[in-house]
DNA sequence: CAGTGGTCTAGACCACTCT
DNA sequence: GAGTGGTCTAGACCACTGG
């Protein structure tokens, strides 16, 4: 089936939608992880295309997450996205036993001004603490975060200190806290450059931004905007995954209709 | 910290991005969902910068969500993205109740096969069933799905009948069953033909792909595999929503140096 | 230094939608 | 047919990496 290939056809498909298919199948058959592809300027020349086009086949492919590219380097094949689970509370809460994987940059303590002040439903002038984080798995950034706390929400919080004092304390307090409520979306975005920074990527790079509110005694305590590296991470949810395997092709298993 | 964004340079930002900096800010401010943007030409023409890098800017924008583009048409402002609860088992398990949301499309019954074998955990050659369904929000498709049964799981299945029936029926007994356990992951991809189909889009959409694994008496049951379009679907988990309104800019809601 | 991917250009033609 | 976005080309230069 898929006999495609075929120089002479009817199908308008596009042809770096046609050379990524080609490329795929390559890939999956010839090489594995960390290997390094020939030069764009080789491949583009092997397939008869423009550079141009053959990027946009590698685009998509680095898009999927099956290619890493590094300037001055190479086209390599990426390693599987590695799982990462979000859902379970040892996870995306502060502290909470070995939670060692999330490393704090710093934080900062400002009004919630109109945006943040509506998102977690307070006046707009009340002080909002912010921590950033960046999550770590296997050595490497995967994540970056800005956990917003409103000052109501941690009355006991002693009185000025230096930054990383203060963003313990914060954590600390939170931890306390009893959530009663937790509430989690998902979507699709794009690094600007201060996220950028802390995931070691150009900006523009796709994220997986995962949005957390987290409530106790009835009302929100804190509101978290993570992004991830979509590259990269599988975001994992629920009990501890039963099959530790999921290969996922990227949709069709059954290999219908050609 | 952080001080970037000197404007008189050291930081040679590229152009495109800069130009979906510009545009985003533009976009925010003067126009409103649905309005058409001046065409590409003229655009590109009015920033004095070539089409192609034009368009990149446009892409990144596309991929946030804030533009659609329709060939024959123009460029749009997209309508913010919808909400779509995945977690609750209301929506992700067949039938119950208001699931109206999937409408099946086909189903077909063949071996699982090395891939689907080894993520079901049967041998390649027991017969699986696959429910296809297309999930529909406000009228419009947002996703696709592929819903895989093995037939051990469904032991009182009546033999051959017609696609429809074969269908319903699978969808029927899989509600009967008791699942005492699901685990979820969701991830980046692209749609291929036939999800691309399905969704309406053309292949190489970039999609959330959710891989719902539901277990009963032990063992894995059922294993969807669906593919939301990201470009419009924001997924969303645990308890209906605390607060309802989470605008969520792209990332930096502190508003740092400037 | 040579080699890699990243950006940018100016132009061409195609596929689609609407009138 | 006129106007739109989608694809593709051929070439240039830049930014980064390594020996």
């Amino acid at each position: 089936m898929v006999a495609t290939t075929g120089q002479l056809e009817a199908v308008p498909e596009p042809k770096y939608w046609h050379l990524r298919t080609v490329l795929l199948r390559t890939i999956d058959a010839e090489f594995s992880t960390g290997q390094v592809l020939p030069n764009e300027r080789e491949l583009s020349a092997r397939f008869g295309v423009a550079r141009a086009t053959l990027r946009q086949a590698l685009d998509q492919l680095e898009l999927e997450g099956r290619l890493v590219r590094r300037r001055g380097i190479g086209t390599l094949i990426a390693a599987p996205r590695v799982g990462v689970p979000v859902s379970r509370r040892e996870e995306g809460w502060p502290g909470t036993a070995r939670s060692q994987a999330w490393r704090t940059v710093d934080c900062t303590s400002a009004p919630a001004g109109p945006q943040l002040g509506q998102s977690l439903g307070i006046p707009d002038t009340e002080i909002v603490h912010t921590v950033r984080r960046v999550r770590m798995v296997q050595g490497q950034n995967v994540a970056g975060e800005s956990l917003h706390v409103p000052s109501s929400a941690l009355p006991h919080l002693p009185g000025f200190r230096a930054e990383n004092d203060r963003a313990r304390s914060v954590l600390r307090h939170l931890e306390r806290l009893e959530v009663d409520g937790e509430s989690r979306s998902v979507e699709l975005g794009v690094a600007e450059a201060q996220e950028a920074a802390l995931l070691e990527r150009p900006p523009g790079t796709p994220v997986l931004v995962v949005t957390s509110q987290y409530a106790a005694g009835g009302r929100l305590v804190a509101l978290a905007v993570s992004t991830y590296r979509a590259d990269t991470c599988k975001l994992t949810f629920g009990e501890t995954g039963l099959v530790e395997v999921t290969p996922v092709a990227g949709g069709a298993v059954v290999a219908t209709a050609s």
